[in-house]
DNA sequence: CGGATATTTGACCGATTGGTAAACATTACA
DNA sequence: TGTAATGTTTACCAATCGGTCAAATATCCG
């Protein structure tokens, strides 16, 4: 008889290594482009090329599949935010975390739209992460970003509306993603896309950002 | 006999004006809540206080349902941005926009996030729309605002990501409101928030568009 | 090898899904 | 008022849902 899956022994073998990593990659294609309850564990079976009752016996319900998703990305996720340098050249922090961001959306748009998904519906899986562990690193960030706008380096601005306007210029272009491109037509697909967009960002925020402009 | 819906009637009975607005309003908050795949006939039924085969008397399907919610809603989502007047001051146009936009991520947070959920979901029923109604429209204002930069009226910038920016910043506060929430916490809620958000994005893209800043 | 353990599967379950059929109730209107 | 058309509901359907179970199979290790 199989050993509980609770108590799953403590060292994990390499089949199990492999397969709860076959699992995830494949429950981060279906809850992504379907959010939780849109999706299905058979739809995850099928990408995941395993029977239904074989996910489940690595992950007992499909509620704990998503956690064990969601945990697994939102560390490397909030990554970004985190190099966020109080020393560093304000313009240059605004400037590459900007284009780190951009780069997620363009990289792992899966993941953009897995968090997105979860907290357009209400964030019913994720409210402790949001007012814990995001609440704490976006608090500490605020505090850097009013720091320079005190000291002058930057325009005077609240800088948690800063933050929430990089996200979303960034994440767009991951969780809009088929607007964007039904918008924008065929031409300037791909990099020249992301380019564009990165360039425009950059001279929006920085732009506006720019402290005291010497009156016009 | 009932007759087939179909084929029901040239003129629309009192009853099946004020149902089928009661339906709506009721899909409305179930769609925007969990997406369609997500949503289900029954809890929309619920909402509406009708029995689910009633819902079917009116809309045939739960696809139809959906379809009428957006067809009624498309075009109230994008009045703001065919506000947008070529005559007009630039700045005050983009200042205005931002403001309209923003009042309604505000005030209609639930058709904010019924397309949000649709889009992040691959547009699968709007896919027409967006390449048709929403790309011309874009695309018209998108000229407009080139114009403007072409005559040094605001400075020289990427009209498409523009828009995109715009629509993101301000959508962000409907579709990711938990979000939001968890991380400003219950100090500024409500319009002190708004007002929060308005004044930094207004000064954002004023400051971000303004022609050629005189040399720091 | 051989037995213990770990993995995989087909068959199945009750609940819920979108949707239908037909009886029943209400309304509009001549 | 009567009756035909419109509106509503109860009972139901097949398909799919998340999840279980026991039997079958593969793997590990002495």
């Amino acid at each position: 008889m199989a050993i509980p899956r609770a108590a799953k022994t403590l060292r994990r073998t390499r089949i199990q290594e492999e397969k709860e990593e076959q699992i995830l990659e494949a429950a981060l294609d279906v809850f992504s482009a379907r959010g939780f309850r849109g999706s299905t564990i058979d739809q995850i079976a099928e990408v995941a090329r395993m029977s239904k009752p074989n996910l489940l016996y690595y992950f007992r319900t499909k509620e704990a599949m998503h956690r064990a998703l969601i945990d697994r990305v939102l560390y490397t996720w909030l990554e970004p935010l985190r190099a966020f340098d109080a020393e560093g050249n304000p313009e240059e922090e605004i400037r590459s975390y900007i284009r780190r961001k951009l780069e997620m959306a363009r990289d792992f748009p899966r993941e953009s739209r897995l968090f997105a998904n979860e907290v357009l519906q209400g964030a019913p899986h994720i409210e402790d992460e949001l007012k814990g562990p995001l609440k704490q690193l976006v608090d500490e960030k605020a505090e850097v970003i009013r720091a320079w706008t005190k000291s002058g380096k930057i325009a005077e601005c609240d800088p948690y509306h800063l933050i929430f306007s990089i996200w979303s210029t960034t994440q767009h272009y991951a969780d809009f993603d088929v607007q964007v491109r039904a918008v924008l037509g065929q031409e300037h697909a791909g990099d020249e896309r992301f380019e564009d967009a990165a360039r425009f960002l950059e001279q929006l925020f920085i732009g506006g950002l720019r402290p005291n402009t010497p009156a016009t």
